[in-house]
DNA sequence: GCCAAACCATTAACATGTTAAGTAATATGG
DNA sequence: CCATATTACTTAACATGTTAATGGTTTGGC
């Protein structure tokens, strides 16, 4: 009878892990945008940046990581290994010099500018094989959930 | 024009992007459960093989790596730590020398089981602040997604 | 039985995730 | 002004993600 009264509730099914099931349907979606990445030599990480500097023009490190989703420490690699192959600058910030301006190059943009149609592409056939209305359904969801779970942090 | 035309659609905005969204929504969950890990001194892919072994018993690597979201090569790596620390025992397949049999050991299921009340507890702040209702219908959504993305794999 | 093909797990190499510590620049109190 | 705390970013250390290659095992065709 361990594990069964009031005061001992079972543990929960391992099907149902929010984490796995977020986990599990974003590696689905990330097959379909792999394939691309590859081809064009760059990380999911590496586009996300390059993405957000196409967006925002130049933008500090701090602001960059929560934009991408990243930790600062990755992010600090990912701008390394970006600027020593020439498709983003970093230069200190003339009233700040503890922030760093980081921008697209002219080179990164041409590289994000290729890969676009193919990326558009698969969010396509992702909107065709699921259906649009639910994928804006989900992108809501999930925005709410987020939104949910930070306003606790008290 | 460029970039306007018919032929040439204009980028998707940078906040739809479905991998940032199910990331940013993996994240704010994540956070709930992160400090118990770290105070018991696993960490969240440790904690998944432990959950699935004490779940399904012996479990061939394979088998685990699919049931756990876990690619072989780092499936291989935690379990040379978990063995290490005697959480997990392996041993070859009887009937196949090619494949290895994974099993929880005492130490391993001992830690499982004073950890899971930890983690209950978070599932039910995340159902509090989100609505049973709504998790249910995500864990839903989300599985049809992998489904239909899954399918198209001919 | 023999050999090539297929299979399973592991290792290797490089990139990122995560936490803690370090460094330089700026803000703040006295 | 000066000592201190705070801030922004970077490094460091260890664990995992990702892809390719390696090394035993087994299977199938012959």
């Amino acid at each position: 009878m361990s594990g069964d009264g009031p005061s001992d509730p079972p543990m929960r099914d391992f099907s149902r892990s929010l984490p796995m099931a977020l986990l599990r349907a974003r590696e689905a979606v990330m097959d379909r945008f792999r394939p691309s990445l590859r081809d064009f030599g760059i990380t999911e990480q590496q586009w996300r940046v390059l993405r957000a500097l196409h967006d925002r023009g130049e933008v500090e490190t701090g602001a960059l990581a929560g934009l991408c989703c990243l930790l600062t420490p990755s992010l600090s690699r990912i701008l390394k290994h970006l600027e020593s192959t020439g498709l983003v600058s970093r230069r200190p910030a003339p009233s700040d010099q503890r922030r760093t301006l980081v921008a697209i190059s002219p080179e990164g943009r041409a590289l994000l500018e290729r890969r676009a149609p193919h990326s558009e592409a698969q969010y396509r056939a992702i909107e065709d094989a699921f259906g649009k209305d639910r994928v804006d359904a989900l992108y809501e969801t999930l925005e709410n959930l987020h939104d949910a779970l930070e306003k606790e942090k008290s």
